[in-house]
DNA sequence: GGCAGTAGGTTACCAACGGTAGGTTACCGG
DNA sequence: CCGGTAACCTACCGTTGGTAACCTACTGCC
């Protein structure tokens, strides 16, 4: 087995107990023996634990990323662009469910290495900011920055929402999130 | 000294400690130091330090949620009530960062006591959802509660971009909510 | 005053975990 | 056949979350 096959599979393996039995729940020696090796190893490929969850977090930060940045590419008018992009989204929780719940645990990072994660954030939000100069020219960028993380909040919380809420289907979430930042809620005044 | 005020006392040295190095990085004979006491005086008081944290949690959603629906009987108008309610949102987070910045580790109880947060979660959509059905009437209330949860979702995570670019001020943010969800991005569509 | 009961507090300990040092096996080029 | 190295393991350490057992000072009561 090649290293990069191996490390495919230890963070295959991470990303399963990290979802289901949360970060700080699972230890080190569990991950190794459900590999079938013993804890060194993870330390040679990840440093330390929170290397481990950094690197389960970019892999699957990611594959989100390049699926929402396929779909966005679909549709004709800004319109469509924006709503083929929060159904990929959705879809991807919906499918990738394992992968999309470690990115969850991301605020853990907060005291430790909060550093390195903010250039895939940046990297991140780069991408949608360039999207929206599509969808809203003429605006200054720093909204558009802002406009960015406000998007990505919303769809995050939605999707946690929908977690509680499995009848939820991926195209009704994807209209709310049209209902809200496309049209606005002044569309539904009184 | 009571028993109250002792718990407080613990809670603000919590607070402080979980806020400026995170929830992993520090241990519960520190917190005990600082407070002044022993260890085995926290579990007696919360158990567990999982139980801490969400007592530290509980408590700071209590108080953004007074300061937030406080605000929101100000102003006349629906797209008054927004704004206020989104100005005092971010005034919150700037005046009480520590404590907005426990809210942050959340996450971290996925594995653990979720199912205790749930209810206090519940109850705050619970009133968002309230002035949302004033906000926008004849939507089904199951839209509504998506809708609030789009708008928390986007809120927090503004505040934490916020909290990279120091000079966005509260209004300026608060701009930017109100563009996004009050008037849609489709009013800026080219 | 003397004393049982209890609230509030401590010391001393355990088990589990993150992390590491050092050794062993297995394979490769020469 | 052999030196070197890549992959891997066993055995260990320090710290930390959590607990048991004990102490102390106050309270109300005879």
């Amino acid at each position: 087995m090649t290293r990069a096959e191996r490390e495919r599979q230890m963070l295959d393996v991470a990303e399963e107990v990290f979802a289901t039995q949360g970060y700080g729940a699972v230890s080190m020696e569990e991950i190794a023996v459900r590999v079938g090796l013993s804890k060194p190893m993870l330390y040679e490929y990840f440093g330390s634990k929170e290397g481990l969850l950094l690197a389960t977090i970019t892999r699957a930060r990611r594959e989100l990323r390049e699926a929402t940045e396929r779909a966005a590419t679909e549709g004709e008018t800004a319109e469509d662009k924006l709503y083929h992009g929060y159904l990929a989204y959705f879809r991807f929780n919906e499918a990738h469910r394992r992968a999309w719940l470690v990115l969850l645990q991301e605020p853990v990072l907060l005291g430790g290495a909060a550093g390195e994660i903010e250039a895939t954030r940046r990297q991140q939000t780069d991408l949608i900011v360039a999207q929206m100069e599509w969808l809203v020219p003429d605006r200054p960028r720093r909204d558009l920055e802002a406009y960015a993380e406000i998007i990505v909040g919303a769809c995050e919380r939605l999707a946690l929402w929908r977690m509680r809420n499995p009848d939820v289907t991926p195209e009704e979430a994807a209209r709310q999130m049209m209902d809200v930042t496309w049209k606005g809620l002044s569309a539904y005044g009184a």
